[in-house]
DNA sequence: TGAGGATAAGTAATATATTAATTACCTAAA
DNA sequence: TTTAGGTAATTAATATATTACTTATCCTCA
């Protein structure tokens, strides 16, 4: 049987812990969890996005992104409105507040990034990129 | 400045998103989560562990083994003692309930594995998990 | 056109993640 | 031996993950 660290999902899991070392302490100075810098940058990358596109593209589901948006709301940082065509979706955005703030941490974020890339290799997180989304479209 | 997508944490996130769906129905036939499932597997793989190596092992916080381990124990999974040494740690191992479990699931899983390995080829796999490894031990 | 089926968002309940604080125990140096 | 400093496990509080279920809206077709 194989080892127990013979695991890919384990070591996707490592891989990801590691990876977030590099850049958890910048997010922590600005109060944000993960999951809620995740959704900021999507939305600052797709200026608006409906709830359910949102999530997909966050790998997140609906559950919790209601939460999320619930407290990025009280902090000012997001807004939602209905769509026209359809009642039953909302339509995400961010607000000038949350513009700011990304204005002021991205370079920062971006810094932290290439640090880690050059600690990597960039060759070798060229490469893992493309093995990583060759991964991600398989289905069962 | 990257696109939304070019970001390793969301890539390793959708990957192993990716990879969970070929096992996590096997897992839910069985009740368990994967978080429970990891810990049974690395107590079969180690016999038995103290409460912090184990979280080390399955990447867990330990506030968030005691409430799994809670569990598992209500479930007759598992069992706890002091160690003789030093009062202050905790030994777990798997009751007989838990080995007959892992018995009967464990080729299973394997089966799985083994057609997800053929699924994004065995190659690749090994690859892959090679520059996971050196990504996990990478320090900031 | 109106009833049945589908979809989007959200609620509820439980499990896990994360940080800070607590408790019990150990250890070494005064 | 006592005391200060450290470690292992747990608790507390909050955020997120996951599944099942509800609610509101849309959409199609008889």
């Amino acid at each position: 049987m194989r080892k127990f660290e013979d695991s890919l999902p384990l070591q996707l899991l490592k891989a990801r812990e590691a990876t977030m070392l590099f850049f958890r302490p910048l997010l922590h100075e600005n109060a944000l969890t993960e999951q809620q810098w995740r959704v900021l940058r999507a939305l600052y990358a797709y200026n608006e996005l409906e709830s359910k596109e949102l999530a997909n593209r966050c790998c997140l589901l609906s559950p919790s992104l209601t939460g999320i948006l619930k407290r990025l709301q009280q902090q000012g940082y997001v807004q939602r409105r209905k769509s026209e065509e359809d009642q039953r979706r909302t339509i995400i955005s961010l607000t000038d507040k949350a513009n700011e703030l990304f204005q002021r941490i991205s370079p920062e974020v971006e810094a932290s990034y290439k640090a880690f890339t050059e600690r990597y290799s960039e060759k070798k997180l060229k490469e893992l990129m493309e093995m990583l989304k060759e991964l991600s479209e398989l289905e069962p």
